[in-house]
RNA sequence: GCCGCCGUAGCUCAGUGGUAGAGCGCGUCAUUGGUAAUGACGAGGUCGGGAGUUCAAUCCUCCCCGGCGGCACCA
């Protein structure tokens, strides 16, 4: 007799070797019709498996979450038949369930290609219908370990040779194939359903080590339901229309070429784009008490010797060299160092802490080939860099002003949530114990100080101090990883900085790295694909767009757009012979805020009829100098509007 | 860097072992029109680069460069 307890704290005797199926079926018979697991003492658990003693018990239907990752594993097995079925001498490896569905991993010599998964989908279909029950299995570990290899399949007995020895080894029969595998799955295959798509093929190295064999990864997505398939591809297909790289090639923002791969060309109006935010930034921080500088772009190689990068960063560095001089120089690819360098000009008295350094530093960085990605990731970029010198002391009071600026600028770009990661000190640091425990203590209190919560990351601290990360979210849902602030102890130990104390004597600051922003150009990419390219009036690169309906008001129009621009308005003049229509559209199409239509009738009473994007036909119509004062007003950024 | 895919006009893309085509854009001309495409005509490409196979290569093979999707990397 076995005792099992329901969420709501009921209980119920059942019969030793009941399964999760016979509880259900006992509770009703619609139940039993729609459980596909269960929950066993919080653990997801065969349904048709025995429970094997008293438990607490939740009978998981498809629409749970939990059951959502079964099916998703399921869909992974699934495909790995179908793809040993059509692909005999493939292996399997590993394939689980991950956000929005699965992959697996196969070991093949020859290449698979997007064209077999038509192929593919059909064999897993078919598998699907064939409504083969998942039975699971215990096996001895010799003998499965001797059994996996003896069939050639490599990588399975290595996965059971490196489980404990005293792990249970279950295998998962479904029809004639067969897997190891922990479980659970659901009653059949009929369960995965149809809700499933192959997406992609990708190269990943067995255990994620470049060292290993390369595998052949297939990535599917998989849902419950049909309906939700259909609006998770409908949700990438809004990401693939909010692509940087899409938008700004369409809007003509910047682009890159072969010859500077990683590099981005501005051109015009990206460029506006990009000196409206820099631009926005540097006021808020000089508001906030910082100092703008400039370092040099190459130093000496003994500098960044001095510094540790020469020993630790190289591979990443750019490497310039002189003859004359006989000299190797390297472009930065970080500014901390120089900054030290401005620090230590002149004796510092802790009465000029904190100090705080800023700049908008241009960095170089090698990056892989395989990592470039649009603005999102380039060899070339200007971080918005500050470092602040200051004692141990002053370390919570400056983290917790720089979570307040953070918290404003992320909200004035329209970006309202984040979060916060916290890391403390790695197994392999720099510093005393001490001073770890001060420094993350002084995080803490700064983010309490500052009204926010962060995630814990035990151990992924930098060698030189711990740290936070600031992840925005964008209006689509998607995370990204922009700001941060880190203690660092090192560096100046390193470059020798120190300032004398109230006692006269010279003590070491603390240095804190800090970006809001991250990389201006990631930044941007960021910026784009959260609006679509549809920026709000202060950040539009073109805020005003005069059009013409016929020539006769062309000298008008000029005189629109300059006074404009005179109001330190962004806007241009279309006077080309086309029609309203076409220009309405292009304009529209080019997400122009504010397109400022003119006739002969505006031009004759001195006034535009103005048209906002994503309005269809409600225009305003204004005299010219209500306009200017109007868009003028609109169009200033958050920190200098009244 | 690794695996797979891709590279044809300014853009988006079609196409073929006998050196190329559409739409948009661009230019010229006509048209001066009220809020999402006026019409006609025209120009524009050594088909990413190099080598090879072939009578002949944009197409097939190899190497290189770049891009895309992942993996690895991101002190």
């Amino acid at each position: 007799m076995i005792t099992v307890t329901f969420p709501d704290g009921a209980r119920r005797d059942f019969a030793d070797g009941t399964t999760g199926a016979g509880v259900a079926a006992a509770i009703s018979k619609s139940l039993a019709k729609k459980a596909i697991a269960i929950k066993l003492d919080g653990k997801p658990f065969d349904l048709n498996r025995p429970i094997p003693g008293d438990a607490e018990i939740e009978i998981l239907t498809r629409a749970h979450p939990e059951a959502l990752e079964i099916i998703r594993h399921d869909c992974a097995h699934v495909l790995a038949q179908a793809v040993q079925d059509l692909f005999p001498g493939t292996q399997v490896t590993i394939g689980p369930a991950i956000d929005n569905g699965f992959f697996y991993d196969f070991y093949r010599t020859e290449p698979f290609s997007t064209d077999d998964f038509a192929q593919i989908e059909a064999k897993m279909a078919a598998i699907v219908d064939a409504d083969y029950p998942f039975q699971r299995e215990e096996w001895d570990r010799r003998a499965a370990i001797a059994h996996f290899r003896a069939i050639g399949e490599a990588f399975k007995a290595e996965i059971i040779e490196d489980l404990p020895e005293d792990s249970v080894i279950s295998i998962y029969r479904q029809g004639p194939w067969y897997d190891l595998c922990v479980g659970p799955h659901l009653p059949s295959t009929r369960h995965v359903g149809k809700a499933f798509k192959l997406m992609k093929l990708a190269g990943a190295y067995w255990r994620g080590d470049h060292r290993n064999p390369q595998l052949q990864r297939m990535y599917g997505v998989c849902f419950a339901e049909e309906a939700e398939l259909a609006a998770h591809l409908k949700q990438i297909e809004e990401a693939e229309r909010r692509d940087h790289r899409k938008i700004g090639k369409q809007m003509r923002l910047f682009h890159f070429q072969e010859e500077a791969a990683g590099q981005v060309f501005w051109h015009p109006h990206g460029w506006e784009l990009y000196r409206t935010v820099e631009n926005y930034v540097r006021r808020r921080m000089v508001a906030a008490g910082y100092q703008e500088i400039k370092t040099p772009q190459l130093m000496d190689r003994k500098f960044w010797e001095a510094s540790g990068h020469w020993d630790k960063y190289r591979e990443n560095m750019f490497i310039s060299s002189i003859e004359e001089e006989d000299k190797t120089l390297a472009v930065k690819p970080m500014n901390c160092p120089c900054h030290v360098q401005v620090f230590n000009q002149g004796l510092k008295s802790y009465r000029d802490l904190p100090l705080r350094l800023s700049e908008f530093g241009s960095c170089h960085r090698y990056e892989s080939s395989g990592s470039l990605h649009g603005l999102m990731r380039v060899r070339a970029f200007v971080q918005d860099d500050a470092h602040i010198f200051c004692t141990e002391d002053q370390i919570t009071a400056e983290v917790t002003a720089f979570c307040d600026l953070l918290r404003q600028i992320y909200a004035d770009f329209g970006f309202a949530e984040f979060r916060v990661k916290f890391s403390d000190r790695p197994d392999q640091r720099v510093g005393e114990d001490a001073i770890w425990d001060k420094a993350e203590n002084a995080l803490r209190a700064a983010l309490t100080a500052a009204g926010l919560e962060a995630e814990y990351n035990p151990g992924d601290g930098a060698f030189y101090g711990p740290k936070l990360d600031f992840i925005l979210k964008d209006a689509i849902g998607r995370e990204w990883q922009t700001g941060t602030i880190q203690c660092d102890f090192n560096l100046p130990e390193r470059l020798d900085a120190n300032y004398i104390g109230e006692d006269g004597a010279k003590h070491r600051p603390v240095m804190l790295h800090r970006a809001i922003c991250g990389s201006l150009e990631r930044f941007l990419g960021i910026l784009i694909e959260n609006y679509a390219g549809a920026f709000p009036l202060w950040l539009a690169p073109v805020q005003i767009m005069v059009a013409t309906i016929t020539s006769e008001a062309d000298d008008y129009a000029a005189e629109v757009a300059a006074a404009l621009r005179k109001a330190g308005l962004r806007a241009e003049a279309d006077l080309r012979n086309e029609k309203i229509n076409y220009k309405v559209r292009e304009h529209s199409l080019a997400k122009i805020p504010v397109i400022a239509v003119v006739g002969k009738k505006e031009a004759e009473e001195r006034k535009v009829s103005l048209r906002r994007f994503g309005t269809q036909e409600t225009q305003s119509v204004a005299t010219l100098a209500d306009a200017i004062a109007l868009l003028a007003a609109e169009s200033l950024p958050p920190d200098l509007r009244a």
